[in-house]
DNA sequence: AAATCATATCATAATATTGCGATATGGGAA
DNA sequence: TTCCCATATCGCAATATTATGATATGATTT
């Protein structure tokens, strides 16, 4: 007990909860709105930014690596994060896909 | 430690969090497809459908249900249920809103 | 009323997440 | 080299999630 059981469901639900786990987070949340509004990457400004410990912050960018949905580039002794513009595209189109496919005239019970 | 530390970021940022974190689980995913799949609203079927055990489905439509994205009619014996359109239609503005915020010509690092 | 069906809730075990101090690691500056 | 700065990782405590059997609740049938 305690697992999820990813064999029950397909690959594309086990893919598409993972990555939206990987962004229901506030923190998280915070960290792709700001990577996007300034355009360019920040590293470590996060930090100062929200009021989180450095290592916390590390761990929420390493959540999102690993889900794909962003990158880090080394810049000399910083690291430079960004949105990965192909898993991003991916991302919105599958959320299309599920939320398109419910017609706003659906007559509930 | 281990809670969210939902006071360092907006009302918003929190709200969405909440929301995606109620669909980012396979098993949930798999019961909003089926729900708007089969277009009027189903009830325990769901139980057959996916081989999880009835109190694990009856959770998961609790939280699908705290969080807004669903309701339930009570019918008879059975309950039936189905998308919440308005929560719907809303959570797809907020990731529009998101996930259009990022222009596909932004520069990396 | 008693048996049955559908669903919810409780209690519990297994596991995952969150957050952070402490400690690495690795680059740049003095 | 030695001293910092930026990040990553480790280890841990607190809490949350997931799944299920057992049990409650409430409507339907017999």
């Amino acid at each position: 007990m305690g697992t999820t059981k990813s064999e029950k469901f397909t690959a594309e639900q086990n893919r598409l909860a993972i990555q939206l786990k990987a962004i229901a987070h506030p923190a998280r949340i915070a960290i792709l709105q700001q990577l996007i509004k300034v355009n360019a990457c920040i590293c470590g400004e996060l930090v100062n930014e929200f009021g989180l410990a450095q290592a916390t912050i590390s761990q929420h960018l390493k959540e999102l690596k690993n889900a794909g949905i962003i990158q880090g580039n080394i810049e000399g002794a910083s690291v430079c994060y960004c949105i990965e513009p192909k898993a991003w595209k991916a991302l919105l189109e599958e959320l299309n896909g599920l939320f398109g496919s419910f017609k706003n005239g659906q007559n509930c019970c």
